[in-house]
DNA sequence: ATAATAGTGTCTCTAAGACATTATATT
DNA sequence: AATATAATGTCTTAGAGACACTATTAT
């Protein structure tokens, strides 16, 4: 099934000839490769919990276990191409926050076959999400990094996505340590209490108030916007909306 | 060049015995696959500059231009294992501090074929570094992040190998705002001041001395030796050591 | 003695934390 | 009016920056 080239190496004077030439007789089936996938971690805060949305493998290996949602790179895509098409395509989300984790390429971590696995993280806000059979959040505590479906029972993951998940939270609670990134995880509007909230949720320990208002406010990342909230049997705070660094 | 089979989809008691049976029948050739490869930044600090080591290709294609050093991920090799290897094959370099930056997969990032890049950058000594032909160490302003060679001429890279070393620079950086990372550039026994100074290079500014000492004592990261300087016109600094974390 | 840097001590300034006070909605 | 939280103001505390001073070596 592979077929071997034997090159024949030549100097030319147009150096671009020398290289179209080369490319032409380039087999790229002369090595063994990997198969390249994409695994993303989808995390969702829904009442004032972690959630991360987890699928079912209707297919071996690890066939009726839980997995993040993933699939394979395309030939002719980006790595972040792929990782929003699966998104749309698996999980149903479109125009979502994704950012590029890490890359896993333990030879072993499939069974099937050597299979690299670019991992990404997304950040959605839980109304967008829409959970069916095969699509379901389950809740996520950032501290113990365990996964729990609804009734509280832990969930093992198939092949080393737990790893992934793992590497997730570290890296999303270290960049909320000097940087807030929550805004993804929000509706458009927001108060301050709930920014608050969302890095309580992730870091898993209790924030000053003040201190966090003062510093989210002179970051001039946020905005306020004149509107409050209604409802509330108390006094209504502001909105504020994200104000992108210009 | 490509068969594809048919898969028969059956149910049996033994779970195992069916993931087996489909193992069996699984082709990992059903699929067009990327190539893959690994590409290394290696950073270091010799007179009081940052450099980074560079080869020159030998090869189509980019033949004759500069280049990271890197190469191909063996079917039955991690990634790291991988980076590791090359790092010592073609690098010249052994048990040196390695980590994972991004990976790059834009499809037209190599005029070969599709070629996905795990992008590793790698801290060393500069006294451990053996220059050679096609193994030199060129200068790398790291607030333009130019590169230029011994003669001050600006050098361009192949592929899409600058954009590897920007985003190095900016993760190194990031790092170095909010905790030392600078030791493996350093020889074993190193003096607080030359702590500081691989800071004030990578970041490219002034840093407050008291404040530096203070804060990396109080770090506990380094450990005084009771030795100290000597040959110097001037009170000897004492020398420490990195004392990793317990 | 001079030069040059190491290392320490102290004052100032900034920002985080703690706490108190006022403001404003629903019930 | 009672309640609960929003938002602001002030005091305290911790740490960074600035600066001065002493220590130690080679020349």
């Amino acid at each position: 099934m592979q077929f071997a080239y034997i090159l024949i190496a030549y100097k030319v004077i147009n150096m671009n000839q020398d290289e179209q030439n080369y490319l032409k007789h380039y087999n790229p089936n002369d090595f063994d490769r990997p198969s390249i996938t994409v695994d993303i971690v989808i995390l969702t805060i829904q009442n004032k919990k972690l959630k991360t949305l987890i699928t079912k493998r209707t297919e071996h290996p690890y066939k009726n276990q839980t997995s993040l949602i993933g699939g394979f790179v395309n030939i002719n895509e980006s790595l972040d191409n792929a990782a929003n098409r699966i998104l749309e395509q698996k999980g149903k989300l479109k125009n979502i926050y994704l950012e590029q984790l890490y890359t896993f390429g333990n030879p072993n971590r499939d069974p099937r076959m050597r299979i690299i696995s670019v991992s990404y993280y997304a950040l959605v806000e839980h109304t967008q999400i829409k959970t069916q059979n095969n699509l379901k959040l389950y809740d996520l505590n950032p501290t113990t990094q365990t996964l729990t479906n609804k009734k509280g029972n832990p969930k093992t993951l198939a092949f080393d996505h737990q790893d992934i998940i793992n590497m997730t939270l570290k890296r999303i609670k270290g960049k909320l340590e000097y940087v807030p990134i929550g805004f993804e995880l929000l509706p458009e509007r927001f108060t301050l209490r709930q920014v608050q909230e969302v890095h309580e949720i992730i870091l898993g320990k209790q924030l000053n108030k003040d201190a966090f208002r003062r510093k989210l406010l002179a970051s001039k990342l946020v905005e306020a916007t004149g509107e409050f909230e209604t409802g509330k049997g108390f006094r209504p705070a502001e909105y504020y909306v994200y104000a992108e660094k210009s």
